[in-house]
DNA sequence: TCGGCCTTTGTTACCGCTAACATTATGATC
DNA sequence: GATCATAATGTTAGCGGTAACAAAGGCCGA
């Protein structure tokens, strides 16, 4: 029988033809399995529909070639994708990387993909990536934190509106009054609580004079935005506070240098401090052991984030332990939600422990 | 058999037509422009090539459709993409943490995206994850460490074999006598250097007898190899060594943990001790404090990573300095080297430094 | 013997983009 | 002004899959 095949334009100027990229696709399976690509591919995705038999064959080859299917062409084909974009501001700092284990953890069960970039605590890296990393048309987006360049929130915006996912991580926060933006699911906690519940602890042991060192980073804003509510806290309680930018650098120096800011201060003299983060606490607790300052007798020292080392010195340094790890997987279900009953994914208000060990025990020293 | 099947069948029943995904096109881009979808492509990727007016007109379009390029359509289309694939063992690990950051820093800058997975040290989930991060026909791959399982081996070399490069991070290590595998590009340093480093500088400081101690996590094949390593060379200098399994859990408290254990060996006594990393060590350094074994007096304690917080406690804990950051960024470098010149990405052994601190000085006690 | 229904497989078109080739407008050359 | 190189844009086909539809064959009851 042969093929006649009717309508071959003659002359056909047998243009060149694009060859393959190299790589093995379903013709090739197909062909060693004697059937046709669809059936391979449904195999892939329903194995029950196809005969037992043919399934035999299909398996057969997939294995004799090694088959890994193209998910470029999957996904544009049927417009179901399994990337899922974060946009964290560093990964190298413990506390984003173990958010971003979390995610992975949460999504890779889920056979999702993480294409994840860093912005460096810039709002204008941010939007670049975001600009790239939407190209891949992700099934959901991650963000860090609610501030975003307007084009980033623009885009956020559209993804939102085509039906993806979009989450902000990191905060939860009301929205402000005047802000007229689509909002997103938020999966973390408030700062603000966070900030006030600090100074709350400072003062129930009696400190009157504090200061809150703020985080190297200028961008941080969640790190200034405890500092704005520690120190309202304080104030409204009475108190006085003093804002230290921490010097950029090693955190656990820039804590140290601090340290020798915070006893020269006064009169009055700051009898505690509250920190951005662990690693500032923690020189500065370094340092003080160093200097032969009491901890807390004379100065009393308060963490965030409750490092791994934190609990290991002596005193222990008290501090705010964070869903770190959970803010990730917490963020994996909610989108994974979002994702098989087509809603918007529930935005999740965490967890946070004040954890009152050495630093700050007892009440203040009067002195 | 119903002989030749004409054509077209006239009526051609209005077949239910595919919509688009919803999202903004080329097509949408050239209407808003007035030209062809390939114009506007064109103007993407090589704005020269279009008129000055005409490249005007798409500019405006381009801005107010907000059109993001369908990075599917153009990998599937081109065959040329820009996503680079990274396995690593965790990523909530500082060391690896870092590396992942430097591997972003590199590859953003160049426009590669960074598409992300970790194994947990586990073999078996690193090959299904490579499996599914090969659907993405990754324009590289990225490893970590020199052992793999048996299909994880074959996905890399037939991805080494299509043209892909292909590298091991974190370890350089001449192959294996017997082994016959394809071999890939290795960025990292030697364990057996290190293991050997460290068992020379406490031997040089009059160390005879010692201990290794093991990193909580069994897969962690470099953490035993340097251990070996450090075991053969004490050993071949004429001392003893034993070898601690550090419990799983925080790796400060494993630390404190065996540091009991290393006080209580003997005879003879153990008077210094190298550990797989610097959580280990910083852990039983802290617990020597408390517990008033002079360090190094009594103990000598040496780690590895020299993590931020090792030169911070005093003792300082001696430590192994590692191009963390420096094995991203390099195979990010050489990644995009070989992309470019279309040639396989140049092996590189990286430098570390051995750091002589408080916590091993002077001549070990002889007691 | 026929049609109806189900199971299994195949055919066609299309996802959004780009390589290769084709075409048209423009200017330079003789 | 005819010829040809050049610049700018368009046309067609195809990347590797999948949705929608179609068809072939088996089984069944009427």
């Amino acid at each position: 029988m042969p093929e006649l095949k009717p309508k071959t334009p003659f002359v056909a100027v047998e243009r060149q033809a694009r060859r393959g990229h190299g790589r093995l696709t379903l013709q090739d399976v197909a062909a060693a399995a004697g059937v046709t690509a669809i059936t391979v591919s449904r195999f892939l995705r329903e194995p029950a529909v196809v005969a037992a038999d043919t399934a035999e064959r299909i398996r057969a080859a997939l294995v004799k070639t090694g088959y890994v299917p193209n998910k470029q062409a999957g996904l544009l084909a049927s417009g179901v994708g399994h990337i899922v974009a974060a946009l964290l501001p560093n990964l190298a700092n413990s506390i984003f990387a173990e958010t971003a284990q979390g995610l992975s953890d949460g999504l890779q069960a889920a056979g999702f993909e993480l294409l994840i970039a860093s912005t460096g605590y810039s709002l204008e890296r941010e939007e670049h990536q975001l600009r790239a990393l939407m190209g891949w048309h992700p099934a959901a987006v991650v963000v860090t934190g609610r501030r975003h360049a307007p084009g980033a929130l623009k885009l956020l915006a559209n993804a939102k509106a085509a039906g993806t996912p979009v989450i902000e991580i990191w905060d939860h926060h009301p929205p402000e009054p005047g802000a007229r933006r689509t909002s997103f699911t938020q999966i973390g906690f408030n700062h603000d609580h966070v900030g006030r519940a600090m100074a709350q602890h400072l003062l129930a042991a009696g400190h009157r004079c504090m200061a809150y060192v703020d985080s190297g980073v200028a961008e941080d804003y969640r790190a200034h935005e405890r500092g704005l509510a520690f120190a309202s806290a304080v104030r409204e309680a009475g108190g006085q506070v003093t804002v230290l930018a921490s010097p950029a650098g090693d955190a656990f120096d820039a804590g140290r240098h601090v340290l020798g800011e915070l006893v020269r201060a006064g009169p009055p003299i700051i009898t505690a401090a509250a920190f951005a983060n662990d690693h500032l606490a923690c020189g500065a607790l370094l340092e003080a052991a160093q200097r032969k300052v009491p901890v807390p007798g004379r100065l009393a020292l308060l963490g965030f984030g409750d490092f791994a080392i934190a609990r290991q010195l002596s005193p222990a340094l008290s501090s705010v332990q964070l869903p770190r790890h959970a803010i990730g997987t917490e963020t994996a279900q909610s989108l994974l939600n979002a994702l098989r009953h087509a809603k918007a994914a529930v935005p999740v208000a965490l967890p946070w422990t004040l954890l009152a060990r050495g630093s700050t025990a007892g009440p203040a020293a009067s002195s």
